[in-house]
DNA sequence: TACTGATAGTCAGCATACTGAGCAATATCC
DNA sequence: GGATATTGCTCAGTATGCTGACTATCAGTA
């Protein structure tokens, strides 16, 4: 930081972007996806993290509901919708409507998801491992700690909470 | 987690969502903007987090072009033209083409655009603290170092790194 | 059974973010 | 000076994420 914008810092009381929590998240963030898609196209695989979350987690739990996968990975419910819309257009996923309750529809896995899945996972945990590089495997613990522990205190300040459903 | 999910999960060597940097990084920013959002809502105003950060950055580099903006900020420069559309028609800052490299254009802050950085700091700070209610002022201060060292050691892997320029 | 409230899903609209392409202007090299 | 490369900016297209509204359905109750 040059001794202008410092002064100029000082004089309105902001700090600088490092020191907001706020801006490390969303550079943070900025950088997981792009080391994500990286890798995961490195392996010859089209699949975005939100996608591979979704689908991870439909194979988790065959015939969950679109609202109860939101609430797995905290997820807002109009933006599961087109989530799972590519997933289905990609041949990863299907939903038919549920026999139960006509409103909901139940997700589940396709073989090809399955494959996929499959395939892609050392992909994602090198990238995993990328996004952590600049930290010893102990910062890497305590910083996935800490970010836990925030998420979890403040869990509910979003419209797309974290839900614990059993399904 | 339950018992089911965990052996399903074992089955594919999947990890928890909780033991994946990337999904708490999402997760952690998608708390950031929806504190943010509310806290500067209450205080009456209406801006992101986003356009908040640009319009700061101006303040502190008068003049300077969307190019460089992007760098201090880590945006990309395509994201860049619509946050600061939005800047102009808000009234807060003033975008004209610059003198010396008709390329590019000169970015200025307007007295409206100081008065509202001036009230909405408050809101912008109260943010901050309660996105990090869950931790201890330490653990605040190491999360937000880890969270440094981790963006610096992988500033380049994003389309839309870091840039220390000198305005 | 009729009414009321809650829930599952979708849609329109807006704001990030990115890819890739393109235009105009500047910089560089021969 | 002129060809070439680079740079500043914009645009079209796609994918999250959200607000708010709407439909269809379900659940509880009077």
């Amino acid at each position: 930081m040059t001794l202008e914008t410092c002064l100029l810092s000082a004089e309105t009381s902001v700090k600088d972007n490092n020191d907001m929590p706020g801006h490390l998240a969303r550079r943070f963030q900025q950088i997981a996806v792009a080391v994500f898609l990286a890798e995961v196209e490195d392996a010859g695989f089209d699949l975005t993290p939100v996608q591979y979350a979704a689908l991870a987690t439909i194979k988790a739990n065959p015939g969950l509901d679109q609202v109860t996968l939101a609430g797995l990975i905290a997820y807002d419910r109009t933006t599961i919708t087109g989530v799972i819309d590519r997933l289905v257009q990609k041949g990863l996923a299907e939903r038919r409507p549920s026999s139960r309750d006509r409103r909901a529809r139940e997700l589940q896995i396709t073989d090809e998801g399955r494959r996929t899945l499959r395939k892609i996972t050392p992909a994602v945990e090198s990238a995993q491992r990328i996004m952590l590089r600049g930290l010893s495997a102990k910062e890497g613990e305590e910083l996935m700690r800490l970010l836990r522990k925030a998420i979890a205190a403040a869990n509910e300040l979003s419209r797309a909470p974290l839900r614990d459903v059993q399904v």
